[in-house]
DNA sequence: CGCCTTTGACCAGCGC
DNA sequence: GCGCTGGTCAAAGGCG
């Protein structure tokens, strides 16, 4: 490695790197006697050459403005030294690899350029969902007024309404069930049209079609010949993976929204020895495939907690890790769902809700995966992935490391980095990080606890909130699964937060409002057997 | 008996 | 059109 390479600095965050040898030159230290060597340069392109005086000047004909320099720090070391650049005129550093190619410095150039990015649609997103959130109170009190001007009676499709005694608790009945079951984009939409054929009433209407199971029916068993569009086609009963037919009634944007809701995947990465991590709901398994490139066989599992309920999900274990098991969601519960069971499937339903949402106002059509993570776990060192080559829109949670990512440098090493002594009695900050993460998690998943006009600061410091942080910081120490650990952080939360506000929970099937659909467990055997929870 | 799993077959989408 | 692949169905059998 003798004279003649250098680098070229320009003002366009770009290093690059000529020689008179082959492409594929790399730097090291050790030309530099651990002293170190600054290169200076111009406000345009120029080229920056080795001398053995250790400094390097531009070109006498350049004007001599300082935009950068590079220092060699060896300090004894071989290949492994770091090399600092800097710019005058910048507050930024990046610290490099000196044994890496020199496209290295690009890409962290790159990278803090995509960071600055990312916490400017960070901001924008939040932004976004304030206002959604304010947007949803909002409606709820219009629908509140709307409905303390109807009489009490109306009944439609077979669906009971509650006594208007409790305005609150209605608002709320309009608000958590819709959450805990349609945190899709058209909530909105379908709150604005109450006497539509919107889920909750589709689902709760008396009708004949809603008692037969349809996947095991005898319409089923008749032959494959069967016309599935006799399989109730207005409601979101179990349907072939494919996109329905448009129907005439619906706006061809919802239905595209709806078809594109229930496309959206989310895939939970988690170590698990068991067959299946525990979510809290039921499954029938339906199938089972040998996926290509992957020598575990893929396991096909649906919710049988409700009648068609459209929710399936995927078990597979990781090709690259068998203990690493790959449970993939689809759908949306057409059902309340146990407490056992609001965890996992609020965290997956924000998942998609942000995939979905970030996927469609999103210029590029990509959302940034580092938004999405903070989004659905702000504060834990879950990593979110986005698959753009997939056939569905996919987002991959991974529970599997605890260790913040590399390229998630500017990340805090404080935020939910459980202790090896972590004791269950948790320091507040703890507590304080874990309870914001989780209010994110229910601002972005559509969870809200009913406690209108409360902000976040007054939902932490809530008295129950703060036990709910004891049992959830405890949860984490006791279990050493962090996925199950997580979910029963996120079930204590809610199941405290239901009770706390003396909402029916969840067992309750008489009082409850025609949008809270807890009335459908009255149709299913399978669901009392949580009602002991 | 009812529910569940297993497993081979069928179907649709996609690429060539 | 053909083959591959993923997804689903449904008959058969097991189990409590």
């Amino acid at each position: 490695m003798g004279k003649g390479w250098g680098l070229t600095l320009d003002n366009s965050d770009s290093v690059g790197l000529f020689s008179n040898k082959p492409v594929g030159f790399s730097l090291t230290p050790r030309l530099n006697n651990n002293k170190g060597i600054m290169f200076t340069g111009t406000e345009f392109p120029v080229s920056l050459n080795r001398r053995e005086d250790h400094t390097v000047s531009p070109p006498a004909n350049e004007p001599r403005v300082v935009i950068g320099e590079v220092d060699f720090f060896s300090d004894n070391k071989k290949s492994n030294d770091n090399i600092v650049v800097k710019k005058e005129n910048s507050p930024r550093e990046a610290a490099l690899r000196t044994d890496s190619d020199v496209n290295l410095a690009v890409l962290q150039v790159e990278l803090e350029r995509m960071n600055a990015e990312n916490q400017r649609l960070k901001g924008m997103l939040s932004h976004v969902s304030d206002n959604y959130s304010a947007l949803r109170m909002h409606i709820a009190s219009l629908m509140q007024q709307q409905e303390g001007s109807k009489t009490e009676s109306t009944q439609e499709h077979g669906t009971v309404r509650v006594k208007s005694e409790d305005k609150k608790h209605e608002v709320r009945g309009l608000m958590v069930p819709r959450q805990f079951m349609d945190l899709g984009p058209s909530a909105v939409a379908e709150t604005n049209e109450p006497s539509q054929s919107s889920s909750e009433e589709r689902t709760l209407s008396v009708s004949p079609k809603n008692n037969i199971d349809l996947p095991r029916s005898k319409n089923l068993s008749e032959g494959k010949g069967i016309d599935r569009e006799q399989e109730s086609p207005e409601s979101q009963a179990w349907v072939p993976n494919k996109f329905p037919k448009l129907n005439p009634s619906k706006p061809v944007v919802d239905q595209a929204m709806e078809a594109t809701m229930r496309k959206a995947r989310v895939s939970v990465r988690a170590r698990s020895e068991a067959p299946m991590i525990t979510d809290g709901c039921q499954w029938r398994k339906y199938g089972q495939k040998m996926a290509k490139g992957n020598p575990c066989p893929r396991a096909y599992y649906r919710c049988t907690m409700a009648i068609n309920c459209p929710v399936r999900k995927q078990v597979q274990r990781s090709a690259e890790d068998r203990a690493i098991l790959i449970t993939t969601y689809e759908g949306t519960h057409n059902h309340p769902l146990p407490p056992a069971a609001m965890a996992m499937a609020s965290t997956t339903s924000a998942a998609a809700n942000m995939l979905l949402s970030g996927s469609m106002s999103s210029a590029d059509g990509i959302m940034n995966p580092n938004i999405l993570a903070r989004a659905i776990l702000p504060s834990s060192s879950t990593m979110a992935t986005i698959s753009a080559s997939a056939p569905f829109p996919t987002v991959t949670l991974d529970l599997t490391t605890q260790t913040p990512n590399p390229l998630q440098f500017q990340r805090p090493q404080t935020q939910f980095q459980v202790p090896q002594n972590f004791s269950s009695v948790s320091t507040p900050p703890m507590a304080q990080v874990f309870g914001q993460a989780l209010y994110n998690q229910s601002k972005f998943s559509g969870l809200q606890f009913s406690h209108q006009g409360m902000d976040s600061a007054q939902f932490r410091h809530h008295p129950s909130f703060t036990n709910t942080l004891t049992a959830t910081t405890a949860a984490i120490a006791a279990d050493p699964n962090f996925t199950a650990a997580l979910a029963a952080a996120i079930t204590s939360m809610i199941g405290g937060a239901q009770l706390n506000n003396n909402n029916s929970d969840i067992r309750t099937t008489t009082t409850t409002t025609a949008a809270n659909n807890n009335n459908i467990l009255t149709t299913s055997n399978k669901t009392s057997s949580f009602t002991g929870n």
